[in-house]
DNA sequence: ACATCGCTATATCGAATCGATATAATGATC
DNA sequence: GATCATTATATCGATTCGATATAGCGATGT
């Protein structure tokens, strides 16, 4: 799961373990607060397999060549200061080894795999970051993610309708915040599965243009 | 965590692995489906610090001691059917080794700490479960569950308001969602908050009857 | 009668993740 | 220029997950 966040990412910049982590809190809405030693872990698995690279910070050549050449602009700003800083240094030396991680072709290829996967991980962790991914899947993969979701809190809600037995107040109070909770998902998903669905007809009228 | 959840079920009555897994996921509102692989051995581990002790529902006696006599009326019928086949069968032999639990006094003791140390998990399960079982704590420490809750989540909302970045609409859609949520949870612990604070000043009201 | 399916139930394995901690460089504050 | 917060990588042990194996039992069907 956490391999998918990293690829996602890098698809779009270039990235170092501690930016990772900043993301995922602050521009994926995964308050989840994902721990470094997930992420370190999971930066050593992709580029094991091939999945990313280590533009190290300060490599062995003096000026950073071009491995890290395109990618920079835009970002969070103490993001983008922090690569600059590192290249900065290159010539003497980084920051304690700074490692800036690139995707590659096969993480692309990986990264797209895990995306449509769509019969892994029914936890509501893995789907927003899927959502959170959408736009790399196409249209119909959308619209089959979104509905299936929908199906299963839709089962859930019923499944919960049934047999609810005596429950002191907190816990029934805990309970009931849940299902509040999984209905308004539900509407949630209704309004993005209507636009998907909006969307859809249009190309379908106007074809070329 | 896990296992302040398993002893907090067990204070109610007697059970074995399955049922708690039956009763985190139906009547707490943890749709987290936790897995067995997490199950059984943090009751291995419980059983081996003494805060339970497995009452094998077929022992080496024959007609089951003392041991499971005062637990077992109410709670999910399946579970109550599951404990008395158990029993019946105790004689010849209970269907593949079922184990039955029960929380010791050491665990009562343990529970209690779990439960009250403030200082643990600040992530949304671990609070969903202290609240669940909040009746067995004193009004001031439930006040201050719900209140540090309130403050953690007031502060997340705040920081997400600064500082929020080009996004794309799925993406968008997700934080939004989510920090909906977060608001949303912010105001059922008000009115949770509201109805503690009432409770204490009837407590002041009417001190003895 | 019996075959098969699904539910109940325990258990274990490897891998992923967490939470705490160590380390160190840098920037800001005083 | 000492101290402190932030940035940054890394590792450790423990917990949790997800998949899988095993097996008893009840219902359903033929």
């Amino acid at each position: 799961m956490l391999d998918m966040a990293i690829l996602g990412l890098l698809e779009e910049r270039d990235l170092h373990g501690y930016e990772i982590r900043r993301q995922l809190r602050d521009h994926l809405g995964l308050l989840a607060n994902v721990s470094f030693g997930s992420i370190y872990p999971a930066l050593t698995r992709l580029e094991k397999s091939g999945a990313v690279v280590a533009t190290e910070g300060g490599g062995p050549t003096g000026s950073d060549p071009g491995t890290t050449g395109a990618a920079p602009p835009t970002g969070s700003l103490s993001g983008e200061f922090a690569v600059l800083r590192a290249r900065r240094h290159a010539g003497t030396r980084s920051r304690r080894g700074k490692k800036v991680y690139r995707i590659t072709d096969a993480g692309r290829l990986l990264f797209a795999e895990l995306l449509a996967d769509g019969s892994a991980a029914d936890d509501a962790r893995s789907f927003s970051l899927r959502l959170a991914f959408a736009r790399h899947l196409a249209p119909q993969a959308r619209l089959a993610l979104l509905e299936r979701r929908r199906a299963l809190l839709v089962q859930r809600l019923v499944e919960s309708e049934s047999a609810r037995p005596d429950l002191d107040p907190y816990a029934r109070s805990v309970v009931q915040h849940t299902v509040d909770g999984v209905a308004r998902d539900v509407s949630w998903l209704d309004s993005l599965i209507d636009s998907e669905r909006a969307d859809l007809a249009d190309a379908r009228t106007e074809p070329v243009g």
